[in-house]
DNA sequence: ATAAAAATTTAAATCGTTTGCGGAAGATGT
DNA sequence: ACATCTTCCGCAAACGATTTAAATTTTTAT
């Protein structure tokens, strides 16, 4: 930003005429001469005049700029979602800033704060796994910047918020399984005091239930990364030849324990089907490729900024928060 | 941002002193008397007055931002570019404004305008596939915008530059095959007239002619992506009886190839042995998981920020590029 | 007591843009 | 010839901060 940056001023003093005009010239007010304007104009061109969108920003007040805080970019869900967030917003003519909360409360709150310094219109937030207090993104909304949840929602603050339905979801790859046949489901679930993981075991209940088959304590275990399956590698084994399918909370859990099982000679999915949650890219490339439950991250992306930008440029439309649920659809791959 | 937001001439009209005395007891300019310094700050403090930053980069001439353009946001790594960007360039006191290219070239042009219009400090870019003409960036450039080329870097421009050793990493891979046995070793690779396709094969060739296999030429293919792998499967099977090793240009390739070659019946390692490159998350989950070339993503975002930052703030430093190669490792797994 | 020096504070310009209002011509009407 | 419209343009304030230079008050020295 050292040199050259020609401004309304400049071109106003070259011209011999005020920065007014010129302004005027650019964005065809009538009145302004044809004459000038096109004087204006042509050479705006020529020296390929830009306006400063901070000093747009400023007189405005408005920046057209939209805040995200997500807790990690390197994701495959996260990053989908920021991808839609990205295409739509380009399309409306705003931007993003964008912020990691690494998971982090304390960075949470910096980074809310950093954005609201820098004025953004508006605020997208997947909160992290460790904030439990919601003040400043509550004094967010009180100051008058618009407030949009998506995937981790927060439930005490009014707001408008996209999330999946985890219970559907859920529901629909159980009744998927039984369909082809199991009877007999272990459930690898995220801990219960997460919604998503206390959603989707509820889905897998439903399920269940609705076909009449039992609900075993011992067929729910808590295991939701590839890690603890390799952890509890003896223990599923151990339990393995009870088992004819397995509804696992995400892929990446899915395919480890398709391989655990396939390492000791279970053939997927002739002997136990296995379907997972979330289709990312890992599940295409698992052998075999895995059913699994398509999260909509672009979608939930392009829907969270639309919400916002929806109530950006309706400020007097009355306040009347919407939850938009996103349900995701069965994709049905060879692992069942 | 409707209402609220208290500045500077707020805080001053109820103190009744003047903005500027307003300004300076906040940031302990001598000329403030102790009495009215803690006055002030006090006040400030209790209405939790921040900052406008649009006012102060409009002001400073300096945005504090960086400006990022992507290829792919979806693309683990470039995510963890983002990644390390995003850390290094908070901890030093830079936001990011992020815009994906999404490998085209007119909206890598539309995106570096847009992040010149909000005058970010500087540019860290990654060219698309899809751009052959680089005005927009060497403007940027000329006009006083430094620009930090990271990955997908373009030789045509004098600037700064972070890449992974594409040619050490593609030798090293080979040299593996190599050592494994291989002798018939088949090349996936990129574009030509991409840097990292040219690179990688003449690290392939380097490799083969200091152990005296001969290059030919049917045993380099155009083939980097999962898609055009199952595109180009006939003719791929045609070349493997042909072949004991595979050096493919990335993972998802690798993976592809691996999954073709095994449904025809071929063991892997035993028969065809198989390295790909980037060590994306699906090379662990690969069956066998796959043996790769480390890229690192992370370092090699913090490394772009360091550069820039350190290029922004010695503005008056001999005009001095340098281009930091960061060398890829090898990731041995049971691919090969 | 009074000038000079030191300590505080304020006025005003600036960053780049927009916009309400007023003013100077020229055109029109009577 | 004079009032009244139009048409076209510029002045100046505003957005929220910083900073130079000038003004004010207080202190010190003579």
């Amino acid at each position: 930003m050292k040199p050259s940056h020609i401004t309304i001023k400049d071109i106003a003093r070259i011209l011999g005429v005020s920065p007014s005009t010129v302004s005027r010239a650019l964005k065809d007010h009538p009145d302004i001469s044809e004459e000038t304007r096109n004087l204006v104009k042509t050479f705006a061109e020529k020296v390929k005049y830009r306006p400063n969108a901070l000093a747009l920003s400023l007189r405005k007040q408005k920046t057209n700029t939209l805040g995200l805080i997500i807790p990690e970019i390197v994701h495959h869900f996260f990053s989908s979602v920021i991808s839609g967030m990205e295409d739509l917003a380009y399309g409306e003519g705003y931007h993003m800033m964008i912020c990691q909360s690494n998971e982090n409360y304390y960075r949470e709150v910096i980074n809310t704060q950093a954005l609201l310094d820098h004025r953004v219109d508006g605020l997208l937030v997947s909160i992290s796994k460790t904030t439990k207090e919601f003040n400043h993104l509550q004094t967010a909304i009180d100051n008058g910047t618009p407030v949009v949840f998506f995937d981790r929602i927060c439930d005490e603050i009014e707001t408008d918020r996209v999330i999946t339905d985890d219970f559907e979801g859920a529901r629909v790859a159980t009744e998927h399984l039984i369909e082809c046949g199991c009877k007999k489901i272990l459930h690898l679930a995220a801990p219960k005091h997460l919604l998503i993981g206390k959603k989707r075991y509820e889905g897998y209940c439903h399920a269940l239930k609705s076909h009449n088959i039992e609900i075993k304590e011992e067929f729910t275990l808590k295991c939701d990364t590839r890690e603890e399956v390799l952890t509890m590698r003896q223990h599923l084994l151990d339990i393995a030849p009870e088992i004819d399918g397995v509804f696992a909370v995400n892929d990446s859990t899915a395919i480890a324990i398709m391989q655990v099982l396939q390492q000791n000679g279970y053939k997927i999915p002739e002997q136990i089907k296995v379907i997972g949650f979330g289709d990312g890219p890992n599940a295409t490339i698992a052998s075999p490729p895995l059913s699994t439950v398509e999260q909509k991250g672009y979608e939930m992306g392009r829907e969270a900024v639309r919400m916002l930008i929806q109530r950006l440029e309706n400020p007097t439309a009355p306040i009347n928060y919407q939850t938009k649920i996103i349900t995701p659809t069965l994709k049905k791959r060879s692992s069942t």
